[in-house]
RNA sequence: GCGGAUAUGGCGUAAUUGGUAGCCGCGCUAGACUUAGGAUCUAGUGGCGAAAGCCGUAACGGUUCGAGUCCGUUUAUCCGCACCA
């Protein structure tokens, strides 16, 4: 009988379905596991070949720790949340959620088909009300905490308000007790973990809804790639700053990649450095200071205004030049003399109004102009000019610079374009200075040795940033300080299909509902897009208000802002569902809590988790921010949720290319015509046309209608496509369905080969010829198991079954499957060369082969005599003793360069080694009587001879 | 510009971690079986050479008895960040 995938494939799924074969228990003996794939969004266009590669590989893994004894938790949910399905409802009017529903279903039997061994039971969908209810919950506990920066953890914000009250803790200019409520209320805001503030925004009109850092890149949206604007809002974010230490040393706890861990460590950004106050000269500000008073820093020797800056390298002070103040700077408009007043104004508005994309792509320009005020250099007393420039950011450090043109490549830049004075205070030769005016570039490194430096003069660097720290502390003019160039997390989206806030708003000052009245349901709206107001779409709803006394929400025309009152408006986005939804899976049917303290406690943290590294530097850190909330409030027993983390490639597409005519629009031109490259433009064609990047001409003309009457100039009578390698995408036609390979090959082989194409973690473009080659395997597999025997297995067969659990086992915990494969692959071949096979090797074959093919290894093992699953099967045992060889085919060199092969015991001595090689005949050409210099034997290695 | 990674046959890749480079698969060549195609099987397949042999892991140099592997310099490709003081 033939191997017939389709009937066995179908026959077992089916049992291992109705059997729950997958189902997991929270209650168990066996050592726990815990393997998770990043859930996807269930996008419109399905799956593709790329998806399940990240899932073969954790499904392996995670059948692997079964057959080893593990209890493995392994589930799989949905990213439900999303913009493509709310742009969908705007285009079409369909709600979000039937189109979500529909995709979430498509997904769900693509996956199945494939073969997956997850608990669905266990499935989440972060737009269910059952979910998001711990999603807004968590919202309420970051809204209720502060960061406690001597305690090091967050802590709930009534512990602030004790401190307050007894007098602990300041609050700057106005005492606690002398606060009306309402100050009171804002002064917390600014210590919530999730707090509402008026910042700068990355506003996207195109998608008419705020973005997060990560989510803009070059200045447009992931998503979309629409224009983004800076932009002053009233948005929701949350704290993460306060946890950029914690998430910079977390890094060192982690089974990660180097490069993901350096690319996290890069986005937060530490630095280290000082934060001095430089005095404003008074003499020369005369006539600018009425305004200014108010910047007098508390703390100072003397009570003069002053502004804070933060410098990296406080050991070049001395060569401080001139100050930059970033546009947004509220000290400009005090400090800016009157003669300067018209073009500084005029600069700052030119400033304000760049888009962020004009502003990026423009960064080698350099612009400026001066305030006509002066500082004060607080080490030399030196009076220095200040200056205004948007090549300082106000969102990192305060806004302010020391220019140091000799030491830093963007003053260097800044200096020579308005001719401001270049001073050399670092040398790496001390007694050789050269004039900075003649310079190229600046001197940035930080290695040599102080010059022109009053104290620090001769000190090398290193010991001069330490020197100068200490003296401006002492002088009670700055201090060592950190900066991260992390932002805090914008966490509004103004959006209809997200979490909603739980949160009210009395007096223009926001509430957050009762945590017992969650979830807060999303509210139906016909229109998806924003209000004629301009507010987010859910100001259509005309049932979102909230009744505070009896606790519920009610119409909109009940707001008597008295007892009802207005909800908020945003929802929350998408990497809100995402951040948490790791610790659900542990408890995911809990309606008392986000998860059980039992639960955390039995699975811990997630063992492996498998991914994409294009979420490097968003959900992977608000996942291990989130995390760490909840670790410090008592609900996540681990500081770090992912312990290892493995990055699967990308699978890219081939793309192909018809090329048509500039002139006329039916004619296509062959790819190696002469001519084509000027007269063409290229074309995406769909791959399932192309044959070997010949094209199929009838099937062109028949596949789209404005191809019917196409006309071509072939070469050799054939048109030839061009092609390149690209995202795999449905509008590049380039996409290969799991679903085609799977009805033709069978999941087992699809299995097996997207493994075999390479290492997991390697980025590679799909190619569907090599499919063949792993068919070819299960046949061969299967062919064996029609023709065994019932006869032990011999010494042969053993080696090669031995030989092969003992390179299995080890290829899995390499997770290096692509070899795992070949080692299958060598091992039906050898068998197959022994003519007949014991069951008895079959059976342990099947529970090897199962984390790969499941389908076909079940049907054996049942096929074998078995009448439970092959997923409870024991994982078969090396017999060492089985690999003993008794010789050693030892290769033998002279000078380095092998020569020829010799066959010896194991284990023998160098001096019988040596003997046997000097009285082989083949040995005298090389050794011509001479006595060997030097010998080099490595047992079971290599024999090398220096002559 | 800074940071990280990668580089091996026509192609995807492998190499017990410093010990016979090219396993396994694709493709290709020849053959067997078939009316034919498909499927299957056998042999071959890094380069040069009739052969012995020589050369060969992006390039150059170094360490070593011995380097794809370790060190240095360079080149190319990919990824991340990018006026972050």
């Amino acid at each position: 009988m033939d191997y017939n995938f389709n009937e066995i494939e179908s026959k077992w799924q089916r049992y291992w379905r109705d059997n729950h074969t997958y189902r997991c228990s929270n209650v168990s003996d066996k050592p726990h596991f815990y393997v998770l794939d990043m859930f996807p969004y269930p996008s419109g266009a399905g799956l593709h070949v790329g998806h399940p590669l990240g899932y073969i590989a954790s499904d392996i893994f995670a059948r692997y720790k079964r057959l080893r004894g593990f209890n493995v938790l392994h589930p799989m949910g949905y990213d439900a949340y999303g913009l493509p399905a709310e742009q969908y409802a705007i285009q079409t009017g369909q709600h979000p959620a039937i189109t979500t529903e529909q995709n979430i279903a498509r997904y769900r039997e693509q996956l199945d088909k494939i073969g997956f061994s997850f608990d669905w039971e266990r499935e989440v969908r972060t737009c269910d009300p059952k979910y998001y209810k711990w999603t807004q919950w968590t919202f309420i506990q970051l809204f209720s905490h502060y960061y406690d920066t001597e305690l090091d953890k967050a802590m709930p914000i009534s512990h602030l308000v004790e401190k307050l009250e007894r007098g602990e803790e300041t609050t700057g200019d106005k005492p606690w007790s002398e606060m009306t409520e309402e100050e009171r209320q804002d002064y917390l805001m600014g210590f919530r973990l999730a707090y509402l503030a008026d910042i700068p925004v990355n506003w996207c009109p195109g998608l008419g809804t705020v973005l997060a850092n990560d989510e803009v890149v070059n200045g447009v949206s992931v998503r979309g790639g629409y224009p983004v604007e800076r932009k002053l809002m009233r948005q929701w974010s949350l704290r993460i700053t306060a946890y950029a230490q914690r998430l910079v040393d977390g890094l060192e706890q982690v089974d990660w990649t180097d490069s993901l861990k350096e690319i996290q460590r890069n986005w937060i950004g530490r630095s280290e450095g000082a934060a001095v106050w430089f005095p404003l000269d008074i003499k020369a500000n005369a006539d600018v200071l009425p305004g200014a008073q108010a910047y007098i820093t508390q703390g100072m020797p003397q009570p003069v205004p002053s502004f804070e800056i933060f410098t990296t390298r406080p050991d070049t002070i001395y060569g401080v030049t001139f100050m930059v103040l970033c546009p947004e700077h509220e000290m400009i408009e005090h400090i800016t003399t009157p003669e300067q007043r018209a073009e500084v104004q005029e600069y700052v508005n030119w400033a304000k109004n760049r888009s962020e994309r004009e502003r990026q792509a423009e960064v080698k320009k350099v612009s400026g102009v001066f305030t006509g005020a002066f500082a004060v250099n607080p080490l030399t007393e030196e009076r220095i000019p200040i200056w205004v420039s948007d090549y300082v950011l106000a969102g990192y450090g305060t806004g302010a610079i020391m220019a140091v043109p000799a030491h830093d490549s963007r003053d260097f830049a800044f200096a020579r374009h308005f001719h401001l004075p270049i001073r050399q205070v670092v040398a790496l030769d001390p007694h050789n200075l050269t004039d900075p005016e003649t310079w190229e570039e600046s001197m940035d490194a930080k290695t040599g040795y102080s010059v022109n430096s009053g104290f620090i003069s001769g000190m090398k660097v290193k010991d001069a940033m330490k020197a100068v720290i200490d003296k401006i502390e002492e002088m009670g003019i700055g201090h060592r300080t950190v900066n991260y160039r992390l932002r805090d997390a914008i966490f509004s989206r103004q959006r209809y299909w997200g979490e909603p806030f739980p949160v009210y708003y009395k007096n223009n000052r926001p509430f957050v509902i009762p945590e017992e009245c969650l979830p807060l349901c999303l509210p139906e709206i016909k229109d998806f897009k924003p209000t004629s107001t301009g507010e987010p779409p859910l100001g259509h709803a005309t049932c979102w208000a909230w009744d505070e006394q009896n606790r519920q929400v009610v119409d909109n025309s009940r707001i008597d802002n008295v007892t009802v009152f207005p909800l908020e408006l945003s929802t929350m986005p998408g990497f809100a569902g995402s951040s948490g939804y790791y610790l659900r899976y542990m408890d995911p049917r809990n309606d008392e809590a986000y998860f059980s303290r039992e639960a955390a406690e039995y699975w811990q943290n997630v063992d492996l988790y498998v991914g994409g590294a294009e979420h490097a530097t968003g959900h992977l850190i608000y996942a291990r921010f989130w995390n760490k909330f909840l670790f410090d409030i008592g609900l996540s027993v681990k500081q770090e949720p992912f312990q290892k983390l493995v990055n699967q490639g990308m699978i890219q597409g081939r793309s192909n290319f018809v090329f048509r005519s500039k002139t006329d629009n039916n004619l296509f031109i062959s790819k190696n015509i002469p001519g084509r490259e000027e007269n063409t433009d290229p074309v995406h064609v769909d791959i399932s046309i192309v044959d070997d990047d010949v094209l199929n001409i009838e099937k062109f003309r028949a596949w789209m209608p404005e191809y019917a009457n196409a006309r071509f100039e072939l070469e050799d009578g054939k048109y030839i496509c061009g092609w390149e390698i690209e995202k795999m995408s449905k509008s590049k036609y380039n996409v290969h369905n799991p679903d085609d390979l799977v009805a033709r090959y069978g999941a087992d082989t699809l299995r097996l080969y997207e493994m075999f194409l390479g290492p997991v973690e390697q980025s590679k473009p799909w190619d569907t010829k090599g499919i063949e080659g792993v068919f070819r395997f299960l046949k061969k597999y299967w062919k064996l198991f029609e023709n065994r025997t019932d006869t032990p297995a011999g010494k042969a067969e053993l080696k090669i079954l031995h030989q092969t659990i003992k390179k299995i086992t080890d290829d899995i915990e390499r997770f290096s499957f692509n070899t795992a494969v070949s080692t299958f692959m060598i091992c039906v071949n050898d068998l197959t060369d022994l003519k007949t096979v014991s069951t008895d090797t079959l059976e342990k074959l099947s529970v090897l082969l199962a984390p790969f093919a499941p389908h076909i290894a079940e049907e054996v093992y049942h096929q074998l005599g078995h009448d439970t699953s092959v997923c409870t099967a024991q994982w078969p045992v090396c017999d060492e003793q089985m690999l003993v060889e008794d010789s050693f085919t030892y290769p033998v060199s002279f000078n380095g360069k092998m020569r020829f092969t010799l066959d010896l015991p194991v284990g023998i001595s160098q001096q019988d080694a040596i003997a046997a090689v000097k009285a082989d005949g083949r040995s005298q050409k090389w050794l011509e009587d001479k006595e060997p210099k030097r010998i080099v034997f490595v047992p079971n290695k290599i024999i090398n001879i220096v002559v």
